[in-house]
DNA sequence: CGATGTTTTGAGAGGATTCAACCACAGTGG
DNA sequence: CCACTGTGGTTGAATCCTCTCAAAACATCG
């Protein structure tokens, strides 16, 4: 439930431009939490005060489109930060947070996080460098889900889960969604994801068990999935 | 030509911060230029050294997706700077900025932003805010293409040009695109975008001579639009 | 075991793309 | 001067991708 490991410490991207005595003042100042499948730690439109260094665990950041559904911009897990930049811009949460798999984070009051900006060069760049590449990370999305087909998305979605949250021991994806959250990230209906997925299947390019979801052909898939990984 | 009205002045909501002697580096670095339409002042994938800061005129920048079409992902007109996300996370540029109205820019090495970003927290801290703030945008651009019809995202987007550009003295929009940049922003078909905007015309939504758009229906559009502003 | 939520499958409707042809217009060069 | 060329805009028809709606199978959990 420390955050010491993952986040405060000198082996993190961004904690590492820290000094002992500014380390020393975030940690005693943050706050860890144990959150279960299902709970938020902030509403899009909430005023958020502090960020959340995630330790353990993976939380999901979506928006509510109109007609309610969600729209999945981007997971957290151990070591990242949410809620920076609703905190940093001085507006509203764009985004509503909640566990996916069982998280241990921590708290951070915005004020610390700010006179940390101001005082350390390097720790202000480090920061603006991440939110830089998480910029054009969303670029990118843009540029995708503007001109590729849902099928293409999805292979490219699979591909970058396997990519960032890695397979366990039997080879299958460490992150397990719903059909409907896979849904909302590639931005299509539920419907179209389980068709699609059974088209996947039957072309032996993956194996899927309930939300168990095993690569088997990698190449083919990113062949598919149109894209430069 | 010169910049220092638009960009390097203490009127400038990010370069106000900077002290005078700070404004004199930066003043004596630059490198003024002048861009006709159809002019790029860097494409995809190069590395770029520096920051532009427009002067005046309208740049669009856009990605190229996998079929070469572009996606257009924002505007710079006078006041905005462009290539700092290249150039702070060390990254090569994701997107071409290519002049649509005539533009007068400087450039400003990358070293130079770095260290004032090192050195001057209150500059560094509302660089943050442009960012997360242009974060904030791309999100909720994410969610729209993802959800809603291009229609629309089109009524949307008119909307965004008029707040964004404003009008002229007959109220007709003072950006004026072709169909294909439409299309590009709103990621659909030419095509479509023609079908849409004669809908829209008999409709009385708005009135079209060439690229010149004047719209006679705010809150009809606005309405279409779905969005909340 | 029933109750609830998730996954699956089918059929039909609708939105958007593609392809093709055509027009308007400006600039070029013989 | 006029044919030639290229770009941008327009329209129609066929096609295709996705969504929606509805119903059924399945799973999970108290």
């Amino acid at each position: 439930m420390d955050c010491a490991e993952n986040c405060f410490s000198k082996s993190h991207f961004l904690f590492k431009h820290l000094t002992d005595s500014e380390l020393d003042l975030i940690i005693s100042h943050k706050d860890d939490g144990l959150h279960k499948r299902g709970s938020v730690l902030y509403n899009e439109g909430n005023r958020i005060k502090g960020i959340y260094c995630i330790n353990s665990g993976i939380i999901k950041l979506f928006k509510t489109g109109v007609d309610g559904k969600e729209q999945i911009l981007r997971f957290a897990s151990a070591g990242e930060i949410i809620g920076y930049r609703s905190v940093l811009s001085s507006e509203l949460a764009c985004t509503t947070s909640e566990v996916i798999n069982e998280s241990t984070s921590c708290y951070v009051p915005g004020e610390i996080v700010i006179e940390l900006i101001k005082n350390n060069g390097d720790f202000a760049l480090e920061l603006m460098q991440m939110t830089c590449r998480e910029l054009g990370e969303a670029n990118s999305y843009i540029t995708d889900i503007a001109q590729k087909t849902a099928k293409e998305r999805l292979a490219e979605i699979l591909i970058h889960l396997k990519n960032e949250f890695g397979v366990d021991e039997n080879d299958v994806l460490k992150i397990s969604l719903t059909r409907e959250e896979l849904a909302n990230i590639v931005g299509t209906a539920t419907e179209s994801i389980i068709r699609m997925l059974s088209e996947f299947k039957q072309e032996k390019l993956l194996e899927i068990k309930g939300r168990n979801i095993k690569i088997l052909d990698f190449s083919s898939l990113n062949n598919i999935s149109n894209s430069f990984f």
